[in-house]
DNA sequence: TAAATAGGCTACGTC
DNA sequence: GACGTAGCCTATTTAT
């Protein structure tokens, strides 16, 4: 037990709307969402466990207005209501409280800053020393010798010194503070033209705002003085709104709020009813696991620390490595320095690459010779015996081959663990520390600085990285630790084991070796594009009769609809809509639309996909280097970026043909394969519908078989075979009947018959779709083939749209992430068979259902074999796996 | 007060 | 349904 003279109050409201949303979409096995429980809860826990409070007690607002709102109409009417979703929580937060048996108080009438500040007060008079923990900034102005205030999730401390340092003035003048420079989250107006830094500058001059006010004259700024004259009134309301009121006629004892241990009994019935795993386990252990131990981090910095290191990591279970590095773009990155933890709460961390700022010529002291450490590490990292763990090792593992060592036994990567666990979280270091360590871990931005004065990591002190660095890799360390295990109670460790952690080695190579692009021809294209988008610009400027920004909608639409007349079509959220569809539809009222379509085409293919590759042309490797990310997507696919290489447009026009400039090296050709129809078989296989299995039995044209069925007609014309793949798509996609009235231009309607028309054919798969929605209200989530969860926690909104939306997902997710799963196991089996069989060619591209290589010419017979076979017998389905092949110098010539 | 940065929005490319 | 990028626009922060 802590200090018997210390009161802590809790704010908590702001706690669990802070939990809201710092954790999202966290609900249980029956898609009751729980994140803000959740996240209030750890608070509680930290606080308890670090604290470890003798007297406690926990505010609440409550939903009447408060006299605020009395004195000023528009206070808080700027908010939105909270989230349907929060506030079905809100009762169960307050059960929480019970459970672990601390006082609760709360006052219609009254805010929980009030009741707080009177209780602070009333405490401080009685000679107790007050801690309030709270993430608003409002309740600093409580702050004195007496009264501190703490902000558990950025684990900061204020006294009256910590005020002053983050304000700029004294704690007994924040309120002057806060009423002049106001309160946009509360609709405080405060003075106009007065922020954070103008407020304190006045008050460090005048005290308070009764001195400002005495003095208005002083003050030199014409405009600021003038200001300040004329919303005196606005001034002292917004400080009188801001002050919290510690008068509150509240009957309470202080030994009614004693801390004793929570009822265990209740509060372990209450997280077997919320369903909340992780907190039953984490409580289990709370004296040794809730709380964050400071690690001790060292710098290495003589041989003999190395090679101890290098003892300690040989004798280990498994190591955690981060590299720091000078850049994101893996061959401009330099290398800066290695952390290794070993041991929770332990890390090393070896610096090779820091210099002095601006000096990037010479090197700083205290760092070993950057030859000599590679030669030490090269053994240590290369050992396959030597097991390593990381967070996106992906990345490392290709700073550490252009520093001369490959990283091998990959045992696990804290950011696929945390992707497989749950896809929709965010999966960077910091937000996996805070939701599963309750820790705030050092930002980067705190090392290096932000905006125009941030500085190269290779320029932060040693000092600083190795607290950095070595944070990281121990949180690392300790996430995998506690995450880990997880998976194998999700059912998730095969896919991980043997799909996720052998893909990244894979996508490394992918993106280390990067695809060459003819950058002659992009470079002519763009020339020529620059000259028809100056034509057609000429011709909307003469139709228009005048010029504008054509980029603009604002001022399209202002051209469309007010000065030539045309009628408005549809609006989106802030305007009028002027996309694709509508100025088709207009096309038949004025022939500027047409050209505006084709200002578009060419504006969007000069500037993304020639300008954006000719940028993204690495100078050394003269190859492009796209990033796959393993982690982004809801259903498991990959996805690409810097450049994203998967929405190259496909040929329309041969001058403009963008993926005739993705070419093969000397000597090499490209080799392409691409499945055919891969979600319509998963979904045959899936659903085991019987028209739909024997239409790819008997390998017919699968959009000509559904427009014979729906359609009831044995010659189909191709408008008929059209609108049947569209729907075939549609289905796949969990279409609308106004979704596939768009697209195919036809009435809801009919759209509606089609759809129908199509689950009488296809009797199998509407029952299975069915069965997905069934399966996601039941379990909160869907699965694919392998296994991989998607949650799908609106399953059961009581907004019709959410609803809706929710339904589609959980039909889309299984059958776009089962195709996922099949071409990431294509992708592994062809990249071990290439090496087994000692081949040169290797894979350069993934595009969803289409991988791309680039094969030496003498090995085309073989690669072409080997890539077959191994994408056909990826996954086995009850249909047969169809791969389409092209060969030739360029990806065009691939189609 | 101007310049830089951040975030939202629209539009559009792919599978 | 699943993505990423470019460009515009607005709000906010920062530098001067």
């Amino acid at each position: 037990m802590s200090d018997k003279n210390k009161i802590y109050i809790i704010d908590g409201s702001s706690y669990f709307f802070r939990a809201y949303f710092a954790i999202q979409h966290l609900s249980n096995s029956k898609g009751f969402p729980t994140n803000a429980i959740f996240g209030f809860i750890n608070m509680l826990l930290k606080v308890l466990d670090v604290e470890k409070p003798h007297l406690l007690v926990i505010a609440f607002d409550t939903a009447k207005p408060t006299f605020r709102k009395e004195i000023y109409k528009d206070y808080k009417s700027n908010r939105e209501a909270p989230p349907e979703d929060l506030i079905i929580q809100i009762p169960h937060i307050l059960r929480s409280v019970d459970c672990f048996g601390i006082k609760r108080l709360e006052m219609e009438g009254y805010e929980a800053d009030d009741i707080i500040g009177t209780l602070a007060k009333r405490a401080e008079k009685e000679g107790y020393v007050v801690e309030i923990i709270t993430g608003d900034k409002d309740l600093m102005q409580l702050v004195n010798d007496k009264v501190t205030v703490y902000d558990t999730m950025k684990d900061k401390r204020y006294n009256p010194l910590g005020v002053k340092e983050k304000f700029g003035v004294e704690a007994h003048q924040v309120v002057d503070f806060l009423g002049l420079m106001g309160d946009a989250s509360d609709n405080i107006p405060g003075v106009t033209g007065v922020g954070q830094k103008t407020a304190a500058d006045l008050l460090i001059q005048f005290g308070s705002m009764e001195g400002i006010y005495e003095n208005l004259d002083r003050i030199k700024q014409d405009k600021r003085r003038e200001t300040l004259r004329t919303e005196k009134e606005i001034a002292y309301l917004s400080r009188q709104l801001a002050t919290v009121k510690c008068d509150v006629p509240i009957d309470f004892k202080w030994s009614e709020c004693e801390y004793q241990g929570p009822n265990m009994e209740a509060l372990k019935a209450f997280l077997e009813e919320m369903d909340l795993q992780n907190l039953m386990k984490r409580f289990d252990f709370k004296t040794d696991n809730a709380k964050f131990k400071t690690g001790k981090y060292e710098t290495i910095s003589s041989k003999s620390q190395l090679e101890e290191l290098i003892t300690i990591c040989e004798r280990a279970e498994f190591i955690s490595v981060d590299t720091e590095t000078t850049s994101l773009t893996i061959h401009s990155a330099k290398l800066v320095g290695i952390s290794i933890s070993y041991e929770e709460g332990q890390a090393a961390y070896i610096p090779v690459g820091h210099f002095p700022v601006g000096a990037p010529e010479s090197l700083d002291v205290g760092q070993l010779e950057n030859d000599w450490v590679l030669e030490r590490l090269k053994p240590l990292f290369e050992n396959p015996k030597i097991k390593k763990i990381g967070q996106n090792l992906k990345y490392d593992l290709q700073i550490l081959r252009r520093w001369g060592a490959e990283l091998k036994g990959i045992l696990g990567d804290t950011l696929l663990e945390s992707y497989l666990l749950d896809p929709e979280q965010p999966h960077n270091l910091d937000a996996l520390a805070l939701r599963h360590l309750g820790h705030q871990n050092i930002s980067f931005d705190e090392v290096t600085g932000k905006g125009k004065n941030q500085i190269s990591f290779a320029e932060v002190s040693i000092e600083k990285a190795t607290q950095y660095s070595g944070e990281d890799a121990d949180v690392t360390l300790r996430i995998h630790h506690l995450i880990n295990p997880m998976l194998e109670e999700a059912g998730l460790s095969n896919l991980y084991e043997t799909i996720e952690i052998p893909l990244l080695e894979v996508l490394a190579d992918m993106e280390y070796t990067g695809i060459k692009v003819d950058k002659a021809s992009l470079l002519k294209m763009d020339e020529a594009l620059t000259e028809d988008i100056s034509s057609v610009e000429d011709k909307i400027f003469e139709l228009a009769q005048g010029a504008f920004n054509i980029n603009s909608p604002k001022q399209l639409s202002e051209v469309l609809f007010v000065k030539l007349g045309l009628p408005i079509i549809r609006k989106t959220k802030t305007g009028v809509s002027t996309d694709e569809g509508v100025l088709q539809e207009l096309s038949s009222d004025h022939q500027i639309c047409q050209w505006i379509l084709k200002y578009r085409e060419f504006n969007k293919l000069k500037s993304t996909y020639v300008q954006g590759l000719l940028n993204q042309i690495h100078p050394e490797t003269l190859r492009v280097h796209t990033s796959y990310n393993q982690t982004v997507t809801a259903t498991g696919r990959l996805s690409s970026s810097h450049p994203n290489l998967q929405n190259i447009p496909t040929i329309d026009d041969k001058r403009y043909d963008v993926r005739a400039a993705f070419i093969a090296a000397p000597g090499k050709k490209l080799l392409s394969a691409d499945y055919s129809q891969v979600e319509l078989r998963v979904l045959a296989d899936m659903s085991e519908d019987k028209e739909l299995m024997r239409a790819f039995l008997h390998d017919e044209d699968v959009h000509e078989h559904t427009a014979r069925q729906i359609f009831k007609t044995q010659t189909v014309s191709s408008e008929q075979r059209k609108a049947a793949k569209t729907i075939n798509f549609g289905v796949v996609y969990g279409q609308t009947a106004y979704g596939l009235s768009q697209t195919l231009k036809i009435s809801p309607g009919e759209a509606k018959s089609f759809i129908d028309s199509y689950f009488e054919t296809y009797s199998g798969v509407k029952k299975f779709l069915q069965s997905l929605i069934e399966e996601a209200k039941l379990k909160g989530y869907v699965t694919t083939r392998l296994g991989r969860r998607r949650f799908i926690p609106e399953i059961n909104s009581q907004n019709r749209m959410r609803r809706e939306m929710a339904e589609r997902t959980a039909i889309n997710s299984p059958i776009q992430g089962s195709a996922a799963d099949m071409i990431k196991i294509a992708m592994l089996s062809t990249y071990r068979r290439l090496k087994t069989e000692n081949l040169k060619a290797q894979i350069l591209l993934q595009v969803h259902d289409e991988l791309l290589l680039e094969v030496p010419e003498n090995e085309e017979q073989a690669a072409r074999k080997l890539l077959r076979e191994e994408m056909e017998a990826a996954m086995p389905l009850k249909v047969p796996l169809k791969v389409d092949m092209g060969w030739g110098s360029s990806w065009r010539e691939c189609e």
